[in-house]
DNA sequence: CGGGAGTGTTACCGCTGGTAACCCTCCGGT
DNA sequence: ACCGGAGGGTTACCAGCGGTAACACTCCCG
């Protein structure tokens, strides 16, 4: 009986864990120690290890939280436009504000400062969100216009590309408003440059 | 007199750690060590910092120099070109040509494993090419079709991240032939998407 | 023939991810 | 009431990393 208490003793402080690493990740960015989690826990290495395993561990299940989250806004926006035009804006713009608020999870969810080969998982982990937000979108493409699959995948990685690289450049510059790009962006996209 | 010689000395030492460098990565990835690039190279690790101070530097040295050879093929398939799409299909196509014959290469470039901010030259070299590669890019297109400034500007890291992500899904899954994916980009980025 | 520059080495430091061994508490069975 | 084991927790360690200090050798120049 008190094996599922510990259960669900088990998964809440698992949580626990998780928004320590959070807390951590977001002052630290990548760069984030083992210890200085365990210690913004109120606890120590060994404890992690037994949670998670490794770091790829953790950081895989951080990965998935974020990715979770900024799925969900995502698909929300997507959801939520009228019209072709409108749900590339509001997804683009809803990517932008997610990216804009929270610049260290980003970084982090980018490019995971993994030290080489140990914590490859997160790398995956990571990795496999942009993949599948891109077979997401190429899926979404390829059944509102006719348009043979191979064609949607790569325009879908293509998509998620640009906006991921264009979001980068400008968190970095801020050379532009945030609605300012998004409508160069979905300006592109529409045949910006092609017609022009 | 000898200064010159000692100096032209250095030089092609220099040039020779950085071949050994290049070997290891290669063969290593991102995931490289100083100890074992310096043994690749048949001496010690102090060496190396002397002649590069840092990983970083190193680092910073090798991008440099994979991505002066990348730009320098790409500039010329850019000239190459006859014609606006003529010549984003070369370009695109130099890219993948690029990053299929040399893949840790262009993991090395993509994400240089750093463990953390000890190394940020490199990532900052490497962030730097990126946008040089934009910047280029984005003058080429204000040139080329009269453009705003800013809008120029989001549009070449756009499509540099275009072609970057897609390039890397094709890299893991060649789910496509290299020409059928140069197609699909060059497709989207004439209006593909806007117009159909 | 002496004495620096410069090349090379070994040996170390601090820190990281990761683990083994131990301790201590608490809960259930007899 | 006691005692034994299952976990949670800790300390203390290991190997490997980037980076550096100190020391040996050689060779060229005055």
């Amino acid at each position: 009986m008190s094996a599922a208490l510990r259960l669900a003793d088990r998964a809440s402080r698992r949580e626990a864990l998780l928004d320590a690493a959070d807390r951590i990740i977001r002052r630290d960015g990548p760069a984030a120690s083992m210890v200085s989690i365990a210690g913004e826990a109120g606890i120590t290495k060994p404890i992690l290890y037994r949670h998670f395993g490794d770091k790829g561990g953790l950081y895989a299940a951080l990965a998935d939280r974020y990715t979770g989250e900024l799925l969900a806004q995502l698909q929300a926006a997507l959801e939520a436009g009228r019209g072709r035009r409108d749900r590339v804006e509001r997804t683009v713009d809803a990517y932008l504000l997610a990216i804009e608020r929270q610049p260290q999870v980003y970084r982090f969810l980018l490019d995971p400062g993994v030290p080489s080969a140990e914590a490859a998982q997160a790398q995956f982990q990571v990795r496999s969100f942009t993949r599948r937000l891109s077979m997401l979108l190429a899926g979404g493409i390829a059944a509102e216009i006719g348009v043979p699959a191979t064609r949607a995948a790569a325009w879908g990685h293509g998509i998620v590309g640009m906006v991921q690289s264009a979001g980068d450049w400008w968190l970095e510059t801020h050379a532009v408003t945030r609605t300012e790009l998004v409508q160069e962006l979905t300006d592109l996209l529409f045949g910006g440059y092609g017609t022009s």
